[in-house]
DNA sequence: AATGAATGAGGCTTCATTCAT
DNA sequence: GATGAATGAAGCCTCATTCAT
């Protein structure tokens, strides 16, 4: 076999892989992890189990790529928007809005990611803490920032990291989990002022944050 | 068959359904929705699989009912504990302190309903948004008394609701999955701060808050 | 439910428990164990799959039951049979035709004990072993009590129980896989006769003992 | 394509052949039949799965050329050292010694002849059977030899063949699946001995072989 | 009321074999 | 000749639910 047709080979290969995932993607979200058949993927990736098998050694081991790599992208994107920003209040306010806009357009994204790693075992804890770990971290390190900064008055940022975090959160899977979902940027300019103002930003300075 | 027999008879059965209750209630919290098997229940209930499945209807039922019953209970102590204090800010800083405490002192409890039921399935959603509401709309509702009581400037308290849930499940759920939890209760005063100063309460207002 | 229906109940219970034992040694003895699907013997002992991981946890434990029930009576058998005899001399014979007999009366039998066991999984080689052992261990007792009481002359009656049951064995198997099988009794005077003489047993009495 | 490189081509292809002999024969001696993976298989001849299905139409066609050289090369080898003596006593002894120290030095091998064959399905039944009646053919035809040469009385040698056999092949396989695997050869003196005096031979003769 | 045996659909995974390149 | 991706049948096992007693 010649250079050429073996990267073609490949080429299909990695694609099948990808249309594997992106299957995997759509079933998890829309049955959990235990709801989620193998079956189902590889139909909907119009392959065949062993197929699918061949691409992933468990059900599991497939479910935790897609965690990781929808976190990681999401996590890139969060922290590429935040670089534009000097201001750490404008980046914080940067960073909220990236995620929560991001969630919006991609609802299933989000069922993945905040909803069905729950529940699916004790070998997701670990990846899940990791991933709220990695996003409260995102936060904290702006917040530290903001106190040497002295732009806000020391606190302890891990909390309070957490809870917006949480804040956050939980207004996405209220919306996620919603018969009738409201738009979900509309919550933004509320969440955002009782953020920062829980901080001790000035009025003024939240006053003076672009629209969203 | 007597009054008198009819009546222990259904004593009886009254007392195995709490049993079952409670088992139920074990071992969801321990292996999740999905992971727990209806044997499993009925063997730590010290009855068989029909006996289960003579009291409830479904798995699914038994689950719902947990789930309900428990909340319902813990509402109402929030909302009692609430009761005993007139002033508005008092009244919300008691209800966080109740929910967390119990929390931290129930930590299967809150196992089950924070984490358990996402993922259960499409049945357990309606039922989960319902009780997210409940918390919600019970801290709404002390917002808005604030609000009209001129504490506090007129805001959208439903997403304010929604984001003071959001800090609070995060936080439990962040203690629930750590492998070394921290006291949960240590995280309270910051917390606290962190909400109340969101919405705009004096600083000297918060300070004369008891501590915790 | 009364003392009497609960009996009835265990009764029927046992029976299958016994209908599936059954099954399982036809299937087994005819496919091999790896062979052997258990939806089959589920469906030859007139069952479903979960009736059958209802009585046994598992295939292997299925198997392994069988194996040592079915050893258990053929050795008590020939212990019986060999009691009979007060002669060392003529408690070997018996031992080797009972065995040699019964084999050949339960092909199924010898099958499953002889040949399936073999190649069935590194779980069946110690239980397999201890057959081969409890088989020879029962040849060298006799073979001792010879030597003590000064019929044969010393030797290592280990091997040569080894030795013994060994050609038993490969006879069995011989005619278990032959397409063409002789009648296995036929090769019992030879057999006997070469055993016999290998210890050192006198040609006289070899004479002496009963046609079979 | 020349005549030189077409050479070098089927030399290739013939030395890939016996690197996935080898291979197989790995692995079937440590896995047996049914357990062998033709994934590993390929792993361990470094080729691919295509690979061996170019050489080999099948799993067991594999399997079986593998059965058949492997005894092929043994049977050949008895026959060469046996033809070194004249005495028909000493070639008997020499066959059972080489047989036995052959296995003795090759645990993997017999392993294979003996054990993994036997389960691996009907289609190896025909092959294992040929392979016994080998060997034992090969004891009978020198028993016949000393018959003819007076020096043992008539017998049924067929059978009497059967029994070596079976005794040799017991004390081998005893020795593979015994956890804890004696010098093999510390037995043969007895099995020699009860084998050669169980047809009959004088003891004088016994005692002037050859130790071993 | 309660028991526990029985059912059977459905799940995950393995693996011999095929085939386009 | 060789590769490795793909197929799909088949296997073992789990478990919610039913039902005769």
């Amino acid at each position: 076999m010649g250079e050429v047709s073996r990267g073609v080979t490949q080429e299909r290969s990695r694609r099948r892989r990808e249309r594997i995932l992106d299957a995997a993607f759509h079933v998890f979200s829309g049955l959990g992890y235990r709801g989620a058949a193998v079956d189902e993927i590889a139909r909907q990736a119009e392959t065949s189990k062993g197929g699918v098998y061949f691409h992933f050694p468990t059900k599991e081991s497939l479910f935790l790529e897609l965690l990781r790599t929808t976190a990681d992208r999401l996590v890139a994107k969060v922290e590429r928007e935040a670089a534009r920003e000097s201001d750490p209040i404008a980046r914080a306010d940067v960073a909220l809005w990236t995620v929560l806009s991001t969630f919006a357009g991609h609802r299933t994204m989000a069922r993945l990611l905040l909803v069905d790693a729950i529940g699916a075992g004790p070998v997701f804890q670990a990846e899940l803490e990791r991933l709220h770990e990695r996003f409260a971290g995102l936060i904290a390190a702006h917040l530290e920032r903001a106190v040497e900064d002295g732009i806000i008055a020391p606190l302890d940022t891990a909390t309070v990291a957490e809870a917006w975090f949480g804040a956050l959160h939980e207004i996405v899977v209220r919306w996620l989990m919603a018969s009738r979902p409201d738009v979900l940027e509309r919550t933004y300019p509320t969440l955002r002022a009782v953020l920062l103002r829980g901080v001790g930003i000035d009025e003024s300075r939240i006053a003076a944050l672009p629209e969203r």
